[in-house]
DNA sequence: AGCACGCCGACT
DNA sequence: GTCGGCGTGCTC
């Protein structure tokens, strides 16, 4: 061990101490030896030992002293940047999300940098590749290349476009494209050349819009009122309202004050239409930044927002942390979405860590929705954000009538009542479209045997199998286990195997039985795996190829279609009476979104809801179309019951294949936690997750909940520490979830 | 998280 | 006799 430890030379100046986040699950920092010859500053990344391999950290303090006994210290191996990879203010804010979560700090800033600066790549990203034709390949007799197809069509391409064509334009020609360009290069008919980069003098003029309203203006005017300063503000815009065109009119208003946009979107929500829409009409480059990018794409797009070459930022979650060299607006668009919440490693959330960066930034910030989640309501209602209503839909459309079908008073077959067919075959005759949702795929998700009342289950999880019809399958979706569908019943062996329940795809078969002459499309997991699957089935329905679109949450957002006038919920059931406290704001946020989708054209929408549960209050609330309404509801409740915004929650969650192991460490953890005396901070007793074994998995779970911030943070703090250094904590794979959006 | 060390079972 | 299973410990 010794022997490859290097002596520090002797210097005459103190020994600058460097403190740095490394990519592990460790909540501390390491302290290295700098260089002698030139000071590293914070923000660079390093090389360093770490054990036996080499790490690359960030360095984030400078110190003249360390508690490392100074033979312990090692010096770091290299220095891979002159200067910080990150601006100070976006440093900050990923201290203060690794304080907030209480997530090892090395970890949170590895999600802020793109893939190759993670791996030590040069902080420049290759710049895309274009290939145009060489002088020598402009004269070339076509029958010079009779044998050689493939490359007698690149040249043809390539003939038309003086700019050049990208990798993936070529790869549209053919699929031996790489090759055959290869022999053109060689023979000098084709060159490479590298693509430019954005400018942000980009010549295209911006698309002008369309006149605001008075709600739009006002509520445009109090944002633009804020450019330069931290302000937060809650649009609060009913559907159709015109949310988007107050947004393009603040952030237009940031660019031509030189600043920098970032805009966070819902995963499902970042579609070509919006990017395109941005585009056109900010006439400035747009940098997208969202999870199907390859490496190289999104560092590209990281690099031109660091270097202020993009000055809008369009992206998901993660975009968040996009360096940004003169932020001037953040927007978080349908803030209440659960998708801005990561759900494993580093469990931040992007609304709540955009608030944080406008703070630091010194911008201001608009949360939007039509229905906001019930923590940024009363955080208008007690004066920390200013909410700006838009109660009008634009345009003069009405908002869709919503009729709730009493399933306890209508006959049901396949899901499907009278009135809810009734609806369909009207909209059949008027050529008009219907979408019809079920958030639930397959065929259907029991599989039952009438003989003997076996089902079928899943070997790993506490769940039974789906049937997948079509391909002859049961599928267990929380693992992933696929086996072949049995003939027989494997306990009696009789042939009484029964599908029970209702999924997609029998939604659909049932659908087209009872239509058969309508052109139907199902969109859901399994429909649209492959990538450009979604688009080229919504590009259907647009050009009206689709009588009936049937699917999962996936359909319910971001798309319109004028000629679709009819929304039906199969079942708003499971919403309901779920274990978790925000299930009924969930259902209401889904039901209008979804139901967003109906009568935005000259028709108006309708939207038929299906429950067993009429007289629920959400119901009553949803057909005034009163989210506000509701919300004052459901906010009593969550005072009453002791639930966030009214208190601060944090779920530590535990998983080991053996029951014991899971459940002793939780066991521990409430304990531990029960002695740090924090009085204010109450632990609940440990219970298994809502499905306590999953892919071979026992989970457990343990609540903390605090009536204040401070508290549990100061708890949290001590107790990670206890958590992280016990052997119990070894035994089992263990997360912390702090603002859980689901308590399972 | 890696990655080592270390101590017990079934193989060439 | 070794290869390799995963428990335990450590990383400036």
């Amino acid at each position: 061990m010794g022997a490859c430890a290097k002596v520090a030379p002797m210097t005459t100046a103190p020994q600058r101490i460097l403190r740095v986040a490394v990519p592990v699950p460790l909540r501390r920092l390491f302290d290295y030896l700098s260089p002698p010859d030139r000071p590293v500053p914070v923000g660079a990344r390093v090389r360093v030992p770490f054990g036996r391999r080499q790490l690359i950290g960030l360095v984030l303090e400078q110190s003249d002293t360390s508690e490392i006994a100074p033979g312990r210290l090692k010096a770091v191996s290299a220095v891979l940047d002159p200067r910080p990879v990150l601006p100070p203010a976006l440093l900050e804010l990923l201290r203060w999300a690794g304080g907030y979560y209480h997530h090892p700090l090395g970890e949170v800033l590895y999600t802020a940098l793109p893939a190759h600066l993670r791996r030590g790549r040069g902080l420049t990203p290759p710049r895309d590749k274009l290939w145009r034709l060489a002088a020598g390949g402009r004269a070339v007799d076509s029958r010079a290349l009779a044998r050689a197809p493939v490359q007698q069509r690149i040249l043809q391409a390539l003939a038309g476009q003086d700019a050049g064509l990208s990798a993936a334009a070529l790869a549209q020609l053919s699929p031996g494209w790489r090759g055959a360009l290869g022999r053109l290069e060689e023979k000098g008919w084709v060159e490479a050349v590298t693509a430019a980069p954005p400018s942000p003098a980009d010549p295209r003029p911006p698309e002008p819009g369309p006149a605001l309203n008075p709600d739009q203006v006002r509520a445009a005017q109090a944002v633009t009122g804020a450019l330069g300063r931290f302000g937060r503000f809650l649009l609060f815009g009913v559907t159709g309202s015109g949310k988007t065109e107050v947004y393009l009119h603040c952030a237009r208003e940031a660019l031509e004050r030189g600043r920098q946009v970032l805009m966070l979107v819902p995963e499902i929500g970042l579609t070509p239409q919006l990017v395109a829409r941005v585009q056109r009409r900010l006439g400035v480059p747009v940098a997208l930044l969202h999870s199907g990018l390859s490496d190289t794409a999104r560092h590209r797009a990281w690099q031109d927002a660091a270097g202020g070459r993009a000055p809008v930022v369009l992206g998901t979650r993660s975009a968040v942390f996009t360096p940004l060299k003169r932020p001037g607006l953040i927007i978080v668009d349908e803030e209440h979405d659960q998708s801005f919440k990561q759900q494993d490693g580093f469990r931040y959330h992007a609304r709540d860590t955009a608030v944080m960066r406008a703070r630091l930034e010194s911008v201001p910030v608009i949360l939007g929705s039509a229905t906001p989640s019930l923590e940024s309501l009363q955080r208008a209602r007690e004066g920390a954000y200013v909410r700006l209503d838009l109660p009008d839909r634009t345009g003069g459309a009405g908002m869709p009538a919503v009729e709730l079908l009493d399933l306890r008073r209508l006959p049901a077959a396949e899901g499907l009542s009278p009135p809810l067919l009734e609806a369909v075959k009207a909209r059949l005759a008027r050529g008009e479209q219907s979408l019809v949702f079920l958030n639930r795929r397959g065929f259907a998700p029991v599989m039952l045997c009438r003989h003997c009342a076996w089902q079928a289950r899943c070997r790993r999880c506490d769940a039974t199998l789906v049937l997948h019809r079509a391909s002859g399958r049961l599928r267990c979706h929380h693992c992933g286990a696929d086996l072949p569908r049995p003939a027989l019943c494997p306990q009696c062996g009789k042939e009484a195997l029964r599908p029970v329940g209702l999924g997609t795809e029998r939604l659909a078969a049932a659908l087209q039985r009872r239509f058969p002459g309508a052109r139907l499309a199902r969109v859901d997991r399994d429909t649209v795996r492959r990538r450009g699957a979604l688009a080229a089935v919504l590009e259907r329905v647009r050009r009206r190829e689709v009588d009936i679109l049937v699917g999962t949450q996936m359909i319910s957002k971001g798309h319109h279609f004028p000629r679709l006038t009819l929304v039906a919920v199969v079942n708003a059931d499971p919403g309901l009476f779920s274990v978790d406290f925000r299930a009924a704001e969930h259902l209401f946020q889904q039901i209008t979104q979804v139901g967003g989708r109906a009568g935005r054209g000259e028709q108006p929408g309708q939207v038929l809801v299906q429950t067993h549960h009429a007289q629920h209050p959400v119901f009553a609330a949803l057909r005034r179309h009163d989210y506000a309404g509701f919300a004052e509801y459901a906010l009593a409740e969550r005072r009453e019951t002791g639930y966030p915004p009214f208190s601060c929650l944090a779920l530590l969650r535990a998983e080991s294949p053996h029951r014991e192991a899971a459940e002793a460490f939780v066991g521990w953890a409430a304990k531990t936690g029960r002695e740090t005396g924090e009085k204010e901070v109450q632990i609940m007793d440990p219970v298994p997750a809502p499905m306590e074994r999953r892919a071979g998995r026992y989970r457990m779970q343990l609540l903390v909940q605090a009536p204040q911030r401070p508290p549990l943070h100061r708890f949290l703090q001590a107790w990670l520490a206890r958590l992280e250094e016990s052997g119990a904590a070894r035994k089992v794979r263990w997360s912390l979830d702090v603002d859980p959006m689901d308590l399972y």
